[in-house]
DNA sequence: TTGTAAGCGTTATCAA
DNA sequence: TTGATAACGCTTACAA
């Protein structure tokens, strides 16, 4: 910076203004400092720019996959925020693990970040204090919680398992079975399942225990869960698959076996795409806005940015039964 | 620092030494230290310390989209080694365009990443020269290059068609059709385009260029080509769908319309995944080593940290064709 | 509209 | 094994 402003014989203050705030400099003194910034390609170094102004372009994001696609709608629609507004997006995974997200969270803190989006609502004890301490904007996603340690944008977990209970016994199924990704240090889960159960319950029906089936990631252990269910119970009518694309790995079981779906078993699962649509037959599936989430996240960060004074606050929005053929 | 310099009664410079090169503080020093540090939650400034050392922890990753799953496997490499190491993912995607991908490196150089990662192997004018100038550790993947800005790791597209000409030809099929997502700025499909085409052209067959496709992303663009291309020549026998999910799209349409894959048509894809093993019937496929060419580009730029003088280079990680039950 | 001076919170370097 | 000093390359605050 110093040498541009040599160069273009003024203080090195004006070559500052000339890239965070042309407006105040003269319009001849602004071409010319831009012409020698063109002219030795002058990178400006945004890490001196930060500790000089305190603060960064960052915001750190900590999902607990990479892997899984549920995650890259968020993941776009946080990103597309920020790219409008000429943050950048730290990203890491914490392999679903509560320690490495603390480990991670406290890295991300070092770097000063301008916000920390979590995607999920369960931390350590160190790891809220430390985002409590740091006092950096802060959005927790993927559930609603009503104790957020800054802000939280999500749908609730919770009533879209009762709502899917609902839709199922409005179909006449009373015989069900559930599976999902494991449960433990996985909040989301876990309140789509006992919502579901809640659901099931209040219609005086309880699930079979046997009947719970915990899987790993993937098509085929949607298949998997499959086998075992009809396996363990072969007059189980209804399977909700909750998480990820364990459901399409059912359904594709189903076609191998020759089951009709939903005449013999029906098919119901979560988080709606493009895998959930297309399938023959299609599933049924909840919704979740997870671009919007994304979306919403990035946009309490960036407003914290701009107003200092916004407050804490807890967003719902919302999720969407989606009936389809395989139920 | 300072702070915690005075309440443990040493210098600022122990206590960068407590946190950086513990190995070089006398024991009982650093024991001290270190339970000051926990007693006031002291969180390191990296910013400061990337201004004084003149390196970040941060790496730069560009990819076409973000919400492809494509991708999700190279990130999940890049940032499983890149965590081992202590190094951060920054992550952004340029939707496809040469000009974001030119102002994203810009505004990554600013940040001073100690290394960048590209999706591609085409750039404009001024970013290669960005790059150049810049002298940062840069991997370029997604396609194999004569001519790396630094060094680039991955697998030949152009092989990569040929040998799924070669295979289908091997099937004794004849009559060919294509469809890929749009191929203007996008080399890496352009060339397993063109090495189809070459594979055929060495067996002397050509394809008639109404039967070469572009479409969009998901699945439904995949039923959408099956349906286009057996529209436009009802008596073609293979039908080879680059890229992403649209080969899955394309089985799915032939179950809704009871054609027999491969007796009616065979459908080859490319980019192996669950989802290809999967279907019904699984899918023929290209697989590239996607999470290999993660790992290895992060290496690459890891052991550029640690010893600067490595040499430019290009990787060639190769790819397998694999047959299955669609052809 | 532009410039001066004083940091920002670390680490490199060298000395003790 | 520890410390003093001088950067690192910008921005803030204020003055001109």
């Amino acid at each position: 910076m110093k040498e541009v402003a040599r160069l273009a014989g003024v203080s090195p203050m004006t070559v500052s203004r000339v890239l965070s705030a042309p407006h105040l400099v003269k319009p001849e003194t602004l071409e010319q400092v831009q012409s020698v910034i063109r002219a030795v390609r002058y990178v400006p170094n945004r890490v001196a720019g930060s500790l000089a102004s305190r603060r960064t372009s960052l915001v750190g994001l900590i999902v607990p996959s990479l892997r899984n696609a549920l995650y890259a709608e968020t993941i776009q629609g946080i990103s597309d925020v920020l790219q409008r507004h000429g943050l950048h997006l730290m990203i890491s995974d914490s392999g679903y693990s509560l320690e490495r997200e603390e480990a991670l969270i406290s890295a991300y803190l070092s770097q000063r970040p301008c916000g920390l989006i979590l995607h999920n609502t369960t931390h350590t004890e160190a790891a809220r204090h430390l985002l409590q301490d740091a006092g950096v904007p802060c959005v927790e996603t993927g559930n609603l919680t009503t104790q957020p340690i800054d802000m939280a944008v999500s749908y609730s977990n919770r009533e879209s398992g009762r709502a899917m209970a609902n839709h199922l016994l409005s179909r006449g199924y009373r015989r069900f079975g559930f599976a999902s990704l494991p449960i433990s240090d996985n909040e989301r889960l876990r309140e789509r399942r006992d919502g579901f159960f809640d659901g099931l319950r209040a219609a005086g029906i309880e699930v079979d225990p046997a009947m719970v089936l915990e899987v790993g990631e993937g098509l085929e252990n949607g298949s998997h869960a499959l086998a075992e269910l009809m396996r363990r119970d072969t007059s189980v009518q209804a399977l909700f698959l909750a998480g990820d694309v364990l459901a399409a790995g059912a359904i594709l079981e189903c076609t191998r076996r020759g089951l009709r779906v939903p005449g013999d078993i029906a098919i119901a699962g979560s988080d709606d795409n493009d895998l959930m649509q297309q399938m023959v037959p299609p599933i049924t599936t909840v919704r979740f806005p997870r671009y919007r989430i994304g979306v919403r996240s990035a946009e309490l960060i960036v407003s914290r940015q701009e107003d200092e004074r916004a407050q804490p606050m807890t967003e719902d929005l919302g999720f969407e039964v989606v009936p389809r053929g395989s139920t």
